[in-house]
DNA sequence: CAGATATGACAAC
DNA sequence: TTGTCCTATCTGG
């Protein structure tokens, strides 16, 4: 259940545990048992977080290529490694610390094109140096699809999900289902720079917190949905309860797939009709 | 203990 | 738009 934060997390404890280490690999389930047999004994060069696609570059060649999905989670801890529990697809172990990889989407070893087929897929990463905003914003500027699903779309940008995605429009006082196009550079150039600000405050902590005093001093003192991981938000997974801001119920509707959620009132629907200007 | 759910993505219709 | 992948956890009976 990760969002991109999680893997730019996951790639530096990795990094911090393995980097430079010659590690032993195994697949206790099985699924995995080739490239397991493949990575053991070698040593890892590097980690890297694209989005939410976390790479493992190893000495020979080849990269380790994770995406957690929706079900996929990583454990550890300081060696020795206890017996493995339950589906476990990839254990990592080094002499100092072990690595158990649960549910993946994907666990793949990747030779050097197949990692650059994998880049030149993925949009810009609010967590990277090298994103292009003005790239993202052309593609979303061109668009009638709604905005959360185009902020959703990895190839667009790459590493928010649905909650960072609910956040920020929150944060941004747009509905999620405004037009790509109706949306301003002015207005892209805020929403870029509060989700780099959203993610990098969450890649550090490790939470999803969005509702700060310095962004809506009116929410304070109301109570936000706390999750399991302990970050608190304005609309994600709130349908049905009162906006900390207005009061206005939070609604919840399908939209590409997967659920949105909003406040009617503090993100009132666009048309292009309504647009000043146009 | 069955069933729903989950910070996702893709294929097939 | 729906179904499938895939695993653990939470919910209610």
């Amino acid at each position: 259940m990760p969002e991109g934060h999680t893997i730019h997390r996951l790639a530096a404890s990795h990094r911090s545990w393995f980097a430079r280490a010659r590690v032993s690999a195994a697949s206790p389930q099985g699924r995995f048992a080739a490239g397991a047999g493949w990575l053991s004994g070698r040593r890892l060069r590097d980690t890297e977080a694209y989005g939410k696609h976390l790479l493992h570059h190893f000495a020979g060649g080849r990269t380790l290529h994770v995406h957690l999905g929706l079900y996929g989670r990583f454990s550890d801890g300081p060696a020795p490694a206890p017996p493995p529990v339950g589906q476990v697809r990839l254990r990592l172990v080094s002499d100092r610390h072990w690595l158990d990889l649960r549910g993946p989407a994907a666990c793949e070893l990747l030779d050097p094109p197949a990692v650059a087929a994998l880049r030149d897929r993925l949009g810009a990463d609010p967590l990277r140096d090298d994103a292009d905003p003005d790239r993202a914003y052309q593609r979303i500027s061109r668009r009638a699809t709604p905005l959360a699903a185009l902020l959703l779309d990895q190839s667009i940008v790459a590493g928010p999900g649905l909650v960072y995605v609910s956040e920020v429009l929150f944060r941004a006082g747009i509905a999620p289902t405004s037009p790509g196009r109706e949306l301003t550079g002015p207005a892209w150039q805020e929403l870029w720079r509060d989700l780099c600000a959203l993610m990098k405050e969450g890649c550090a902590s490790g939470r999803i917190d969005t509702v700060h005093s310095a962004h809506e001093p009116a929410a304070m003192g109301r109570a936000p949905r706390v999750d399991r991981h302990g970050g608190e938000v304005y609309v994600y997974r709130r349908a049905g309860q009162p906006c900390l801001v207005c009061d206005t119920e939070v609604r919840r509707a399908g939209l590409a797939g997967r659920h949105s959620y909003w406040c009617p009132s503090c993100q009132p629907e666009v048309s292009g009709r309504d647009r000043p200007g146009s």
